[in-house]
DNA sequence: ATGCGTGCAAATTTTTTGCATTCGA
DNA sequence: TCGAATGCAAAAAATTTGCACGCAT
């Protein structure tokens, strides 16, 4: 399937990739309205999942009902206030850990380290799918 | 506010705290409804409302559109495979990384560290909060 | 008796989808 | 031109909430 690369496509990527508090599908239809008045909420969540599905953007978590999203997939750590909802980045050379303090002054309540993959039952499903087809 | 503990609450607790796929609301849900028919899913979500706030219950992530808890609090590694949604723990003494293959044989996609707690801003706010009041 | 906990159902919110139309290579 | 991308609105799914009743202390 060829693929259009349209500008409001372009527009939500950027936005995922500029804002730095990495936004729900909300907040990035609220905020591109202005450009795109014509802008549909449908067209948001439509990119998103395709760009999750092309692992152009990930899910960072889920914060009050809303699942907020990252376009930048380099590794790197998430700091998510849970009074505010911001979500920061944390590069590690931003690392100062004393004291549960990281960052620009982040007080960690609690860490949370998640890997995505495949289970071993799913890579084998994976892999003898492969050898039939 | 004085808290009973009820039977349903404790059934919906320990479902977070046995089952080991880190369920949804839905799956609690379901599940509890064979024991007891009368539960409502209201219930469930009003009671892991209550334990996230007593932060007896965590989120571990949104995945497929539903939100799945955890009900151990103790620092430990989420394997989520994103082909058929099981959610396993990985303890220290699981590691054995090699080639991105942990514990049971699980084929890491992608890592994430998210640290959860509260940003300077919102800090300084509760603090002084706390000496008006 | 008091008030917390629940069922039920409605309401709200979030996300997905079908279809006709528009857009872009 | 042709299929991809979108708007719109309806539908589906997830979550919250109001209210009256039941249950535990």
């Amino acid at each position: 399937m060829r693929r259009n690369f349209s500008a409001k496509r372009q527009a939500i990527y950027d936005m995922l990739i500029n804002r730095t508090d990495h936004p729900s599908a909300t907040q990035i239809y609220e905020d591109l309205k202005e450009d795109y008045p014509d802008l549909s909420l449908g067209t948001v969540y439509r990119n998103i999942s395709l760009f999750k599905d092309e692992k152009m953007a990930i899910s960072v978590c889920s914060l009050n009902g809303e699942e907020r999203i990252d376009g930048n997939t380099t590794p790197h750590t998430h700091l998510v206030c849970t009074y505010c909802g911001k979500i920061t980045d944390l590069f590690t050379n931003d690392v100062g850990t004393r004291n549960n303090v990281v960052g620009d002054g982040f007080i960690i309540e609690k860490r949370a380290i998640t890997y995505y993959g495949r289970c071993r039952e799913c890579d084998n499903r994976l892999k003898s799918k492969n050898i039939e087809n």
